[in-house]
DNA sequence: CTGAAAGCGCTTACAG
DNA sequence: CTGAAAGCGCTTACAG
């Protein structure tokens, strides 16, 4: 038993004006009496009208809405990505769908489907790490503005942000090598991504800069988790010669290595250096609290969610790729 | 430069059917030949159509969106509701606008006025804890279907989900007095919210069913985040009779009452006994392991999600509240 | 500022 | 199954 909307027209009505007028003061257009914008105004609020701007956008073909895919919802690295998108977004009227695709190429195709059934004016996508063939080939042939953040498709020209995974390891891994560290792993993550594979270069580089060789037995993938950094941290803590110190793939996995040396009645940051990657918010509430490279997560929310406004608004504008570099934050887990 | 989007009357034309019979095979309609179904599959796939479910749904008067509003994303017991939520909508068709309020008055507003005007078919609103009562007031006009979770306005009438908070902190006070505790602080949340009053009236009770009393010093008020679980925990630890357990607002709080014990050099769980209150999933991670109340994040979101679509289809039916009933887990923090 | 018409991409509700 | 018409709530693009 709704009430029925109350429309434009009935409020041009109530107020005694034409629909035309109406509409340009819903709009906010400068040419229109003080007078009678207040009249329209109160009619509005008598009558308890909503704008409908999904209405309004479907006329105008100007999108109202845009979708953001994330891996999880849970990394806190992708809320505050989030926060930095919603913050962007929130001065120009868009509003953003969200959805999780817990790295599931399946899940991906399923969230894009949707969200482009429910016309959004453009998409920013972390994209799964194994993204299938066919979704890039899917991804290239829309005709809608899409901006890739945090992991990049090798495959596909679009907008980017990121940082620098590889100058960000690198920095980690001189700096526990300028502690004295030599036996350095590196652990978590999934090789098959982008993202694990720069990251892998700046470990790999640091070593070589220093004349030192890297032990390939050190090298442990796992999931992005901070179970995946109890398991990880396992695989290596029980070799032979086990390493002093560790890169980790992020601050959830460091989370989980943490929590393993103690498992193992192991002081982390004393008997082994532990280094994370975001420097996500509670990075300094950690036990001990945690070095980490800073990946600025929502300054890639608000950049991306800027670069997919400026697509939207121009289609033909050049491509553009953002790098943030990263920093290294000392705490006294190395 | 984008392509002329393709509608269903261009796929009918290509597949030589009418508009109509279009109509009936996107939205699946039994009575139509498998031969002319697939003949327009077909043309669909060709042509790259993809279906304006915004258009329809316009048309159709039926809403294919619904608004989620939670208070803070990065708190996992949130980012678990989500997923309930997302997860019962998934299958129906509909999609979420998330909203995050950081606990604002003022952003709660704007949220609400921002998805009204997106057409949302309904809300489901985790409330900010001094919402105020003109947005109450605001609420109740609604004439959009509106189911609170979490936390619940007195002063409004809506389908409900939530937990037996009174019933959980009781438990957890009274495994902690059962465990010879008897100066037992609680820690964390604010008086303002329902969430905070009931949780203390569980605390409350279970000191009367023991005929002990309440000392008023050890309850503290926090933010509810790790860090305030820090500040909290300072604030009973240096009296002159600091308690020997406690009780906190959730398990987030508890994360950094464990924090703020380290840091003054005390162990967790031994020096102080400690409950949580939410089984976020990493609970079982921390050091040591958090004893807490399952609060079923996951499946408040679900049912918070079937019953406004339960709503939606029909606005008349009576008026629901579901409170589940919370559990204990036993770990090594106590 | 007004007024009347057309259109965004669909569905509805017919008669055939 | 077809075909033509009307409508969801707006905006666009006029002539006045």
């Amino acid at each position: 038993m709704t009430k029925k909307r109350v429309t434009l027209l009935d409020v041009a009505k109530h107020a005694g004006v034409s629909r035309a007028t109406a509409s340009l003061i819903v709009r906010g257009s400068p040419n229109i009496t003080e007078k009678t914008r207040q009249k329209v105004l109160k009619s509005m609020r008598e009558l308890g009208y909503v704008y409908d701007r999904v209405a309004a956008n479907m006329r105008s073909q100007s999108p109202s809405t845009v979708g953001l895919i994330i891996t999880d919802v849970a990394n806190p690295f992708f809320s505050e990505l989030l926060i930095g998108v919603h913050n962007a977004l929130e001065e120009t009227g868009l509003i953003e769908f969200l959805g999780t695709t817990f790295d599931s190429d399946a899940k991906q195709e399923r969230l894009i489907s949707t969200m482009l059934e429910h016309r959004v004016g453009g998409i920013i996508l972390c994209p799964v790490s194994n993204t299938s063939p066919e979704t890039i080939e899917r991804i290239k042939n829309l005709d809608i503005p899409i901006v890739h953040a945090v992991r990049e498709l090798p495959s596909i020209d679009c907008d980017y942000v990121g940082i620098d995974y590889t100058a960000g390891t690198q920095l980690a891994t001189k700096h526990l090598i300028q502690k004295g560290h030599r036996r350095i792993s590196f652990l978590g993550g999934s090789s098959s991504s982008s993202a694990w594979k720069e990251r892998l270069e700046g470990y790999s580089k640091a070593f070589q800069h220093t004349g030192l060789e890297v032990d390939e037995s050190l090298i442990v993938e796992s999931s992005v988790t901070r179970q995946g950094g109890i398991d990880a941290v396992r695989k290596v803590l029980f070799q032979k010669n086990p390493p002093t110190a560790t890169v980790c793939f992020n601050d959830l996995v460091a989370l989980g290595v943490m929590q393993g040396l103690r498992d193992a009645n192991l002081i982390p940051g004393e008997d082994m250096a532990i280094v994370g990657f975001d420097n996500v918010h509670e990075a300094s509430l950690y036990n001990p609290p945690l070095t980490t490279v800073s990946s600025f997560a929502r300054l890639i929310g608000s950049q991306a969610a800027n670069l997919l406004q400026q697509r939207i608004s121009d289609q033909s504008r050049e491509q553009q790729r953002i790098i943030l570099q990263p920093e290294l934050v000392v705490r006294s887990s190395t």
